[in-house]
RNA sequence: GGCGCGGUAGCCAAGUGGUAAGGCAGAGGUCUGCAAAACCUUUACUCGUCGGUUCGACUCCGAUCCGCGCCUCCA
């Protein structure tokens, strides 16, 4: 089977590959940045990098663009509240938001967009809007007549009543013509950062800069847009009418959305007192990849219940797969090479490919991970795992590692260095040898307060960073 | 009310018309100066509930209960 993708536009599983049979691109709704990324934005995102990691690994190039927003209503009043222009206040958290997801080895776009950077083209389409007859003015703000964009809610799945203007709403009495109808253009308002342009002076709506800069970058039509399931409605569905009505042609072939995160079981919100950003966990100890694990061991459809308890399962599971490649690296097999080896392997790259393949079904990718460190590692106890065989394990660890990007520890700044860690292992070794277990014990103690957990083999100490 | 996602062992979770992957936790064992690591055995006669279709369903159909999300800028 070939590489296919739930697309909520058909609510269907349908085969993917990019309309140019070459270069995927993908459009992803980035961060608002007034806060620190929270470990829902980070679920999404996650899935994300999962994404445009297995679409190149499948051999497609790939041109990624991801929007920050960073003019918004909470952001102007949290800016305001902070004595800060908006540039000055969203710096610093889009400067955090990589810095996070930096730690959590999600994979930078091939292109960063500010909506502040972006006026000039969202006033262009808008402009094409008006042409197309699709506005209208109220109060100074330019909307979007919905009434013009028949296929309104095919995203969403929406039948919406009433779509006729003035039927049910008195229309003198509101701002807008249809209750849907939604903002392109907001006017200034007193003590708010606007720009001046043709359409007056103001701020763009929400959904504007999306349809706008994606279609800068990626043409007039996207392979895919992701997005997290919130935003099907409206953002989703708005940035559809936009670009559409301008266009006439479609937005984007694929939509795929990643279902949202739940805390023990509930909502993720502020007052519930389980709202976890990314710094709140890392300061608790976790490593970041053991975040990034967890966020990605579920695949991204269903909802992902986060505990703490899931959280150590994730470290505990990681650090196994991070036993086996030492093991792997630091064992001595006996000479050749076992043909039942190689047909394992080969078994287990079909089925990790298969599972990703199939939807991005991580969970099923990773049970066909550990299966085959299962059986390889019993081959190593019964000695029919060979020197010749350990290459293909470590291809397959290699393939792996290339999507879920998690077997190599974070190593802190100031860390003790390798050299030291050797020496301090062959004091240790000449203790043992003359049974002073107590320098011996000593030793390994030390190392471990420094993160430095040392084992003992049949073939001599070997050491890993914790 | 409308739209959508889901209910599988203590927890997380895959799967499918043919008789329940994997991870974590638990129990017992092997190995071991100790500690790890690793392996073996063990933990769902059963897949929310009730009907139906079928030789056979957890998987298909119907009904029903429960959880979650969206339907006013929240990933």
């Amino acid at each position: 089977m070939s590489l296919r993708f739930y697309n909520t536009l058909t609510q269907e599983l349908a085969p993917f590959a990019p309309q140019d049979g070459k270069t995927v691109r993908m459009y992803t709704c980035g961060p608002t940045v007034w806060n620190f990324v929270h470990i829902g934005n980070l679920r999404s995102f996650t899935s994300q990098d999962i994404l445009r990691r297995w679409l190149r690994y499948r051999g497609w190039e790939l041109r990624h663009v991801m929007n920050l927003t960073d003019v918004d209503d909470r952001i102007i009043q949290q800016a305001v509240a902070a004595g800060q222009t908006i540039y000055d206040y969203t710096d610093t958290y889009a400067k955090a938001f990589f810095e996070d997801t930096a730690k959590v080895r999600l994979e930078k776009p091939e292109i960063v967009c500010k909506a502040t950077d972006h006026i000039p083209e969202m006033v262009s389409l808008i402009q094409s809007l008006e042409h197309n007859d699709c506005t209208y003015l109220s109060e100074g703000s330019v909307y979007f007549r919905i009434t013009k964009f028949p296929e309104y809610g095919k995203l969403s799945h929406t039948h919406f009543e009433g779509n006729k203007a003035g039927a049910r709403v008195d229309t003198d009495k509101y701002d807008k013509e249809n209750a849907r109808d939604f903002v392109l253009w907001k006017a200034r308002k007193e003590g708010e950062h606007f720009w001046d342009t043709p359409l007056g002076a103001g701020r763009p709506g929400w959904h504007i800069e999306c349809s706008a800069m994606a279609m800068k970058y990626l043409g007039e039509t996207l392979d895919i847009h992701c997005g997290g399931v919130d935003l099907v409605f409206p953002h989703h569905e708005n940035e559809i009418a936009q670009a559409e009505a301008a266009t006439g042609k479609p937005f984007s072939r694929f939509w795929i959305h990643t279902e949202h995160l739940m805390v023990e079981g509930q909502t993720m919100s502020k007052s519930l007192g389980n709202f976890y950003t990314l710094r709140d966990l890392l300061d608790k100890g976790y490593a970041p990849e053991a975040v990034r694990y967890l966020l990605a061991s579920v695949p991204y459809r269903k909802q992902l219940n986060f505990t703490f308890d899931g959280l150590k399962a994730a470290v505990t599971a990681m650090e196994r797969l991070r036993n086996y490649e030492l093991r792997l690296t630091t064992s001595k097999f006996a000479d050749g090479v076992n043909p039942k080896m190689t047909e394992r392997a080969k078994t287990a790259i079909d089925q990790f490919e298969a599972a990703l393949d199939d939807d991005l079904n991580t969970a099923e990718a990773l049970g066909a991970i550990f299966e085959f460190v299962r059986d390889t590692n019993t081959a190593m106890d019964s000695g029919e795992f060979l020197a010749g065989d350990v290459t293909a394990a470590r291809d397959l660890l290699a393939r792996f590692d290339s999507i879920f990007d998690v077997l190599k520890p974070t190593v802190a700044g100031g860390a003790i260095s390798d050299t030291d860690v050797d020496a301090l292992i062959a004091e240790r070794a000449a203790a043992k040898k003359s049974r002073n277990f107590q320098r011996s014990d000593e030793i390994r103690k030390q190392l471990l307060d420094q993160g430095v957990i040392l084992e003992d083999t049949k073939e001599g100490t070997r050491w890993k960073r914790k």
